[in-house]
DNA sequence: GTCTATACTAGGATAGAC
DNA sequence: GTCTATCCTAGTATAGAC
């Protein structure tokens, strides 16, 4: 049955993700996952032929959810370009401070396989490329002075958001959105005595 | 002369510290450190028993090399606490982008020991906190209005630089010291005119 | 046919004995 | 320094249940 299928494959992914989040990927053996979600050991390795391909459907899940959240954050600001600057931070800081959070799934692996040339960093990389494309398309459509400016300093925001819940408890999604804000404000063509949003 | 040698100590930290920053903790086991440092296995283990214990003296030893890079980046501003928040931003970014820069050994290793009991752990969250600590006297110490929200937005500039030199290749520096310059002058009690440094 | 469960290989890990 | 013990890893192959 080809639901079976489908269905036993999330499984799998389902338990990898889990532990590959919270315990770290190279801290988690794959017989650690089999025992988890209870399958064969022919059933994963006929999904995922090897552990690299077994991470790299885990960062893609990851990546698809956070496509999922930004989407879902940007929506209702649609037409605000400049709102929606800030949505891309909220989006960020989503997840920072909920019961099991680990920091960023993508800094993390990145931190576990510093080889640039491997998928799982690559997917990392690709990930902030795709942030920062977002931000320089949304900086420029809102007209903002130096578009890229902006960018690189959202950027740094969003990576400071997305690092500090990993080392320190303290939620930083207040902070981050309230200095986001103030980098767009200075940023506005009407100059940088705007009325806080 | 064959004495006791007193480096033997430094030369295995060397080559662990080397490795283990490079190609990440748990990728690397101990064998590889003494290949690399030419040292028997009796000597590594009898000056660090266990790998956790030559992963912390790794640490301590980062910990120790950023207390130096803060304070020489500090010493020249002295009586200046305004310039030496900036210059606690600088010297985050002292090494970032340079040749065999693979990110903050901080975070990179936190995310290789989730586990927040770890004294791998605990000693880069202390790392975080101390940063912090310092931040917060020096905008005390300037008389910024609300001392507290300046180390909040310059600790996520500062893990901000951290974090997206690991993952862009892009000198985030200059963007860090920028923002940050901004950051005291909004909170600079003459008000938000003050001419750029 | 699809799944579970187990036995197995081959290698690398930490660690300790000598 | 070498040699050994024990464990865990990725990955393969085989046996049996539904």
């Amino acid at each position: 049955m080809r639901t079976a299928d489908a269905g036993a494959k999330d499984r799998v992914l389902d338990a990898a993700a889990r532990l590959f989040y919270g315990e770290g990927i190279s801290a988690v053996g794959l017989q650690r996952i089999i025992d988890e979600c209870g399958c064969g050991k022919n059933l994963l390795y006929s999904h995922f032929p090897s552990k690299d391909d077994l991470v790299t459907a885990y960062l893609e899940r990851m990546r698809d959810a956070w496509n999922t959240t930004l989407q879902r954050e940007l929506a209702p600001d649609d037409g605000d370009p400049q709102a929606q600057l800030i949505g891309v931070v909220r989006a960020a800081g989503r997840d920072v401070g909920t019961p099991g959070y680990r920091g960023c799934a993508f800094l993390n692996a990145a931190a576990e396989y510093p080889d640039t040339d491997h998928p799982a960093h690559e997917l990392c990389a690709a990930h902030v490329t795709s942030i920062a494309a977002v931000l320089h398309k949304l900086a420029t459509d809102a007209g903002l002075q130096d578009p890229q400016t902006v960018t690189d300093r959202l950027m740094l925001v969003v990576n400071g958001l997305r690092a500090s819940g990993a080392a320190l408890g303290t939620p930083a999604v207040t902070t981050a959105v309230s200095l986001a804000k103030d980098v767009v404000r200075s940023a506005s063509p009407s100059g940088q005595h705007n009325q806080p949003q």
